[in-house]
DNA sequence: GACACGTGGTG
DNA sequence: TCACCAAGTGT
């Protein structure tokens, strides 16, 4: 066994955290547990994991159940393509390997949502198969580790990195390693603030002796986010506020929302006039608020509030439009970005 | 290979 | 306020 995975083990019997998926070989909840844990913390899994696995206790249960609900048993732990591919997967394994979930490291990358570093975690924690995993834990130890100065991201130096994990896994207890080397990675070998002090796995890390450990994993190039901007149309009648509900694809989709338009190359004048071609309805231009922007992950929205007022009594013959007073926009689904925003501006 | 996907925590 | 990050995968 390598020097490294020993003195992690040793490390990992003495102080490794309980978790409830752990010390299992079922590798049913075992994989419920590692796709909710795909890009979120263990603290935010927990309440979702007991009451995933309370609802649907065998693949079977959950692949006879109706996507809605598996959904709603997912919401607020976002990514929801992962719920769905794991609803996708069990009625796979269901209709194609009667219900037992495979063992064939090629089968398990094979169903969706599970990836190489998923397949790893489950077959090695619940099976003990000898396979590596590479996820942001072990890419931050295994950079300071080796001292792998470029940053994790390259796809020469993931390979690297990869090939390094699976020579440390050992061949027996892999899965005790896998879990060993996360909890370092969340206990000891943390972004900020490393606890160099009470690392198991200090003599083996050429980042300590160079004194790197807090320059490392190295970051990402920074990019630039684009700006979109958008005329956000504040249309106002007697019965209240115009909303629309945002089309299912994109950001903010079926959610309900003061209509937005597109702003590159287009006065005010001519948005309102687009407008009115939409709503078929005259509108008067009021006046235009100060801009507000909201941030997502890859974009910044920037909104130029433009008031208008409904000029003729035409009624709205749209199921995706409607009139919003206050209480109502409380009961709609608004963007968390806008309805504060609406709420102090009327 | 770049990008999209959600939400919550942190400095 | 804001950038960055977290048990990655699919397109």
């Amino acid at each position: 066994m390598h020097p490294f995975a020993k003195d992690l083990l040793d490390w990992f019997r003495r102080h490794g955290r309980t978790l409830p998926w752990r010390g299992l070989d079922d590798p049913y909840p075992v994989w419920i547990s590692e796709i909710m844990l795909q890009q979120t913390r263990v603290e935010t899994v927990l309440p979702y994991y007991r009451r995933f696995l309370e609802r649907f206790p065998t693949i079977r249960h959950l692949a006879d159940a109706e996507e809605d609900e598996v959904l709603a048993l997912w919401s607020g732990l976002g990514y929801y393509t992962r719920a769905r591919n794991l609803h996708a997967a069990a009625r796979r394994i269901r209709d194609e390997h009667g219900g037992v979930f495979p063992e064939e490291l090629s089968a398990v990358v094979n169903l969706p949502g599970i990836g190489p570093s998923t397949a790893g975690a489950i077959l090695s924690c619940a099976l003990d198969h000898p396979l590596p995993i590479l996820e942001a834990n072990v890419k931050r130890v295994l950079a300071r580790v080796l001292l792998e100065t470029d940053f994790p991201g390259r796809s020469p130096v993931e390979r690297r990195l990869w090939e390094h994990a699976r020579e440390r896994t050992p061949s027996r207890e892999a899965g005790d390693y896998n879990q060993a080397i996360q909890d370092l990675g969340a206990t000891v070998c943390t972004l900020r603030k490393p606890k160099c002090g009470v690392c198991p796995v200090q003599v083996h890390c050429r980042a300590y002796a160079e004194g790197m450990v807090e320059e490392l994993p190295a970051r990402a190039p920074r990019k630039e986010k684009p700006v979109r901007e958008a005329w956000f149309a504040l249309v106002e009648s007697d019965r209240g506020l115009l909303l629309e509900r945002r089309p299912p694809t994109g950001f903010w989709g079926g959610l309900w929302c003061p209509p937005l338009l597109e702003k590159d190359g287009y006065t005010a004048a001519e948005a309102c006039a687009m407008l009115e071609e939409r709503l078929g309805s005259q509108l008067r231009r009021l006046d235009e608020l100060p801009v507000f922007r909201h941030t997502f992950t890859h974009f910044h929205l920037e909104l130029h509030p433009l008031r208008l007022q409904w000029v003729d009594g035409a009624t709205l013959a749209d199921s995706e439009r409607t009139w919003a007073r206050q209480e109502d926009r409380d009961r709609l689904g608004l963007p968390s970005a806008v309805a504060p925003w609406l709420k102090s501006t009327s």
